[in-house]
DNA sequence: CTCGGTGCAAATCGTTTGCATGTTG
DNA sequence: CAACATGCAAACGATTTGCACCGAG
């Protein structure tokens, strides 16, 4: 369902199909926000020499294809995730670091606004918001 | 105006002032948003022999006393601004790289409803929202 | 058979830490 | 004078690059 046929779009671009590239993408499809690093682990665990940076640089090239994406959820590493499913956007807590997703009618009337006076287009998968969860605001 | 005393400040938890200090807050607000680096260079014009550790550790400090903060725009390192002054969230370009300011009436009802639904105390201040400018929309 | 892809090692970048010396209060 | 701050060098974690070998088409 999800799979848009990735041996196809990779042969219309004259690149190759690779056992790497398909364990990759399975992998970012099952982790759902991952780090580079975690999909490392991930594709080990299947197929153990594949070296970080192959993940890396297919991690660029699925992006490319536009197969994937990629947000900061503050510090450290990004995260990908698949396109088109789910569109969501990220809530990162600054005490504990907890993320939750919310859907994206919440922002839509805020896209809205900045496309219509900015002529900003919001990429909505790549919002994250900053703040105190409510477990963490409560203690305070 | 801006100026809510270092010294004072300092001397408040029993730290001490130094030129270090100082030249690295006023840095920070000449500059408006600036990395660890830019800072660095920037500090480094009026006193040559600064360190650029020292940068980061007068930042955290700073941060932790309430007078400057920090956000990540998309990738690489975070840029530091002044605390107080003009709240602002930031839209960022991801073709361009251009970064513009929003005031934070626009995220108002956002953040209402993130505290209302969620208990989710948004910091507006950190928010910085990926898309395309419209300069970079009109093209495609 | 050819060219793109991968693994490996080394280089780079941003940030942090340990330690000896310098400076503020 | 004592505690704190700084500079310097080395350690670090994440990501990138150069290069020789390997494998998909």
């Amino acid at each position: 369902m999800s799979e848009t046929s990735l041996p196809e779009i990779l042969r219309a671009r004259g690149l190759r199909l690779t056992a790497q590239r398909q364990l990759v993408l399975e992998a970012v499809h099952e982790l759902g926000h991952a780090t580079p690093e975690q999909l490392h682990t991930a594709v080990r665990e299947v197929a153990a020499g594949v070296n970080i940076t192959t993940i890396y640089r297919t991690l660029e090239l699925l992006e490319d294809l536009g197969l994937v994406t990629h947000t900061h959820l503050s510090h450290g590493s990004p995260t990908y995730h698949p396109v088109g499913e789910d569109q969501h956007a990220h809530l990162v807590c600054r005490d504990c670091g907890a993320v939750s997703e919310i859907e994206p009618e919440v922002l839509a009337p805020l896209a809205g606004e900045l496309a219509k006076e900015r002529g900003f287009r919001l990429d909505i998968g790549h919002v994250a918001l900053f703040g105190t969860c409510g477990d963490c605001g409560e203690t305070k």
